[in-house]
DNA sequence: TTTTGGCACTCAGGGGTCTGGAGTGCTAAA
DNA sequence: TTTAGCACTCCAGACCCCTGAGTGCCAAAA
């Protein structure tokens, strides 16, 4: 038999399991659970309803003597069912919204303070991801001169982030060469998403004409060197002490763990790039994230984005054991605020 | 009667147990120390001479019937009479420098780099503060239009460094008048330390023919709003992990605290501070680090520099037990290292 | 005078035992 | 179908003891 036949009750004493456990960080037991959360029910009615639902493999005992713990299924039917996401109250928002008016910020610094907002709202380690190259706008290039066999090329894209890369040249160029072809690239590829950037530079470069035009077949040569090989994702990580706050993580090597993936970072890029074409809040829980480094974590996610789609994802990560139905509008307010400052500017 | 009262046998002794200690992370007893470092005395002996160490603070013992310990005090006389600090012999320094050699990277990515390699050789988490806008010198700058009231400025660096950084004007500008701006500032300030460039722009906007020519004017005021109000410093951790591997943090409250105050880095930036107008490698022994935060901490940092001298220091942090000598040279062939590949540029 | 062997003393840490309490499953009565 | 009762389980904390590495000090040896 599936999860369909958990009748209202059965739902209902999970539910509450759950959010003890959440609240407590304890197995709960029959009576504790009676006591504090106003169940109109015996104790050994809560049993038989507790010994059904570890069948069902919502819950597990760490032994015969100790009270109930829910498993990753349980936090997962949690979610999925979750009746009250409760909104945030607008003094909550507006608490929020007052940590980015002040400065006129660029995108950047702009990220980096949602990720420390985030975190120190949510009480959880905060996560942003910033937006790949190719997902974004293009508006800017310009190119300085470092040496005779050295260009430093910047980007600007339209959200206002700004990138930069080294490029070797075989040839000197002059000064005016290069304002030609900067010229020519800004005229040519402003508005264009980087993919279309790039698909035109492919383009171009294959017709004749190029050929013929060395400066142009220059300037294309130069701007793909410079876009190609994209850094493989960056990410923001604050507040990775909250991690010490939970009981779950109080052996040192558990800890040590988290620190690692963390100071790793490939497997953070993965799991927040998985939320990016969802629209939403997403949650991934435990083994769901499958990785055993981060056994026993849980990440809610929300993606964000700028005038021309999705641009990345910011979340926080945790313990299996978070309180979902208040972190997830934190999260979800947050994606939605830093997509309009984006959209707005 | 003060440390110079310690007579050679002592000196000698007490580098003993603090080497002894440093690769044991046990408080040394006269017996074992005896076996383990090959001494030609008996256990008594050494014991009076221990406790004639302890009179003078160089030693504690956590209890009665304990080893010794060494002080802050020792590892301070040790690190000053250091008398082989073992310079790297050539492979290592050829291995260390190959992880540079690949790319033609651009500062920032090299520094992180740096971090990285350091953490990793040292077994310690690496530190690197990144250099100062004001301590750099000027190459380029271009303005980049966002909307009719924000510019973005770029700054190249000589060594390359790029910053960048959004402005708001309160007029509209033109292309060809923003144009003329770049032009003229980096005929003008090319070369000039950024500090340089500040006072010339004071110097320049107080003389009169400023006052008539609007343009000029403006481009001053851009520059020095770009200029101003630096960014606090900038700092690359990593290794945070090594830190799980020592015995004296292996209390989570420990570790905890010495997360909190990498996320806050402000810490960080004032010791690393420390270092920078000092040449060759300095070491920060716990208390002298003057924070609680980072009692049981020590410092092994070294400046590095560019063209122009001093650009910024690095090193790495752990507990007050390190095998310095072994640390030592790695942090001063890093920093020299670092040196070299940014001159060369 | 300095070094060393001998001896009594100290104390942290590991292993064992005991007990209270919270929790369970099962059965029989309501 | 729910509940009261009961026997059983087992973790956590308290307590205790013992071992072993280490000390300080004194008197003998060098």
């Amino acid at each position: 038999m599936g999860k369909n036949t958990l009748n209202e009750r059965c739902q209902q004493i999970l539910e509450a399991i759950i959010e003890e456990y959440i609240h407590t960080a304890q197995p709960v037991g029959s009576k504790t659970l009676i006591q504090s959360r106003g169940i109109k029910l015996s104790p050994a009615s809560v049993r038989n309803v507790m010994a059904e639902l570890e069948d069902h493999g919502f819950l597990t005992s760490p032994h015969t003597s100790a009270g109930r713990v829910p498993t990753e299924k349980a936090y997962r039917f949690y979610v999925d069912t979750l009746r009250h996401v409760k909104d945030l109250d607008i003094r909550q928002k507006q608490a929020i919204e007052r940590q980015y008016r002040e400065q006129g910020l660029q995108m950047a610094d702009m990220l980096r303070e949602a990720c420390r907002t985030l975190s120190s709202y949510a009480q959880y380690t905060g996560l942003v991801m910033v937006p790949r190259l190719k997902t974004t706008v293009f508006r800017h290039i310009e190119f300085v001169k470092l040496s005779p066999h050295q260009l430093l090329v910047v980007f600007v894209t339209q959200s206002g982030l700004v990138q930069n890369k080294l490029v070797a040249v075989d040839e000197d160029m002059t000064a005016s060469e290069l304002e030609q072809i900067t010229n020519y690239l800004n005229q040519t590829l402003t508005g264009l998403s980087i993919q279309e950037v790039r698909a035109r530079i492919i383009a171009e470069m294959a017709e004749e004409k190029a050929l013929y035009d060395h400066l142009l077949r220059r300037a294309f040569i130069l701007s793909e060197a410079a876009l190609g090989d994209e850094a493989e994702g960056e990410i923001i990580i604050d507040g990775t002490s909250y991690f010490f706050e939970q009981p779950e993580f109080s052996e040192l090597q558990q800890m040590k763990r988290i620190v690692r993936t963390f100071e790793q970072k490939s497997i953070l890029v993965d799991l927040l790039d998985r939320g990016v074409d969802a629209d939403g809040v997403q949650v991934i829980i435990g083994s769901e994230t499958q990785y055993h480094e981060l056994s026993g974590c849980s990440l809610i996610t929300a993606a964000y984005s700028g005038k021309r789609g999705t641009l990345g994802t910011l979340g926080v990560i945790g313990p299996n054991r978070m309180p979902y139905s208040s972190i997830i509008p934190i999260v979800d307010y947050t994606a939605s605020l830093i997509t309009r400052l984006l959209e707005h500017e």
